[in-house]
DNA sequence: TTGTAAGCGTTATCAA
DNA sequence: TTGATAACGCTTACAA
């Protein structure tokens, strides 16, 4: 690879002169500057961003660390937080800490280590510390504990209570509560959004990890109960299907004999029958927002910690409406 | 953030002695060794792998380039390449170049000037091109123009033949191929073993791009002529969802109507009704294999291009086989 | 307007 | 075994 002296020579300027052209920086000749642009041509130079970036104390490139890629919320999310970095000129790059507070960890040392300018991040839990060195962070999905920190949030607990007071509505009469992990932000704000339709009626709530397996476990073991539910809350799609299985194999018919909500508007949802009732996130404009915040931050002198709550919305379809 | 001038200050030693400890480098005075744990402790130091690379002229960053993060065939690529490389004591950076190659560029450029140990990538067409500075490069998916790089790939085209001749086997008559973008190598593979199976009979091509919409549009089309096909051969799952939604609109019975065979064997594909009979496509090992395969090319000398060519497995569910 | 040279934080060479 | 010191490739005062 030819360095900024190799094009320096070639094009008999000095290397400060080089840099200056490549940068658009100040004024200098004409003559020299196309000297110089033919120069890196002709060696096919690229800038060493390491060396750049070590001389610049920044760089132009963000961190997207997310707890799961294989979670259509989170590739919308990262979707999202891409599509406003590039259009700032930035870079992003993602780190898929897969739910494990050690790959997090790990993801947010090299966040701060390799210089990247600043981080979206949706936390693993509650445990979540954001290592010395750590850039300007904005938390995504779930709050970073202390709440000094900048977060684009869903009002996930108003939907939840939406959602099942929508169930109940329909006339089930046993609804039960599906979530995720104890601690884990969004799984208490939708168990908390239902608790508070139930409105003192008897609660059912089961939780798993937010994937398939676990919640397909958690759910044969509600089904497998004397006092069993009409009606479920899932807290989001990977879970959803765990659930639909459990649900199949028990032969159960949805939409007749039990109602189903589940989180997060998947694709497949119209695709099964009936069709899945969902409580929709704008996952795209939280990553937008997410990544708006910290350019903002990124470019600026620090201020007060925002805070951006997004509303879900209920798309209802044939699982949750009862057909009597 | 303290660098290791700090340390070697509050040690009482040279910069030098500190690297030397930090990295379990030669021999060190165990007195001194502790004296410097103690002061980087204190100091809460971290390394700036900027600085430290700059300098190695390398990094443990492995990066992934692929073409489509909403695509789960890709994110469980990504969860492959992720736990070898991380087996290995490697970071691995994601970048999506959303089937468009001037972000692909973007993304091979980043990969390069920032010094990233390797790159896996599932380049977006036959126009790809690595430049100048490119790091060690394994395709995944599809290959790379030229040969000259190591290459994780499915038989597809295999797959697709057999598939065909599954639903041929079971009384469709006029079976239709709804494939990929022209030049795309998967589009094309797909495409071909479809033909070897029809052996002479009329074909029915169309194509979109592997997105959802695309495919939709495309499948509208095709059933809103008079010709229509009995069963579709559909070449990823997100084309799938728009197929089955123009199905679903059209009211035709799937898997008595029309025989459905899709590629990539998502999670929902067994909570439609029928179930979706697909190829799967073993995504995670892709990912290994090709972490495995750069890993190799990093650690040691060049050598030959290493393809290596994995098969893809037919899974009969309800969509393809004729309920009589 | 241009060049010289210092410095970003490491690692590696070479003496001591 | 340890310490000066010169790189790594770039940007940016400061001088000319």
């Amino acid at each position: 690879m030819a360095t900024i002296s190799d094009v320096a020579a070639l094009a008999g300027v000095s290397t400060a002169t080089v840099s200056r052209v490549l940068n658009g920086k100040s004024t200098v000749d004409t003559e020299l500057v196309s000297r110089v642009r033919e120069a890196a041509r002709a060696l096919d130079y690229r800038p060493n961003t390491v060396a750049r970036n070590l001389r610049r104390r920044d760089s132009s490139v963000l961190s997207l660390v997310i707890s799961d890629v294989e979670n259509p919320f989170f590739t919308a999310v990262a979707r999202g937080v891409e599509d406003t970095a590039r259009a700032a000129g930035y870079s992003v790059l993602l780190g898929n800490s897969d739910e494990d507070p050690d790959k997090e960890r790990a993801y947010l040392e090299l966040a701060g280590q390799a210089q990247t300018a600043g981080v979206v991040l949706s936390p693993t839990g509650p445990g979540t510390a954001l290592p010395e060195g750590t850039p300007p962070v904005v938390a995504v999905d779930r709050p970073l504990p202390g709440g000094r920190h900048d977060a684009v949030l869903v009002d996930t607990r108003s939907a939840a209570r939406l959602a099942t007071q929508h169930l109940l509505d329909q006339g089930y009469q046993r609804v039960a509560c599906l979530t995720g992990p104890p601690g884990v932000h969004t799984a208490e704000d939708r168990l908390a959004g239902y608790r508070e339709a139930l409105a003192g009626r008897p609660e059912l709530v089961r939780r798993s990890e937010f994937k398939a397996a676990g919640a397909r476990q958690a759910s044969e073991l509600l089904f497998g109960e004397r006092d069993r539910p009409d009606a479920v809350l899932v807290a989001n799609s990977a879970m959803a299907i765990g659930l639909l299985g459990t649900l199949a194999q028990q032969g159960l018919r949805i939409g007749k004999d039990i109602g189903v909500v589940s989180f997060d508007d998947v694709p497949w949802a119209s695709l099964v029958h009936p069709a899945l009732t969902v409580v929709r996130q704008p996952a795209h404009e939280i990553g937008r927002r997410a990544a708006g915040l910290l350019l903002d931050r990124i470019g600026s002198v620090r201020g007060e910690a925002h805070t951006v709550v997004l509303a879900a919305e209920l798309v209802v379809r044939g699982s949750s409406t009862r057909e009597v």
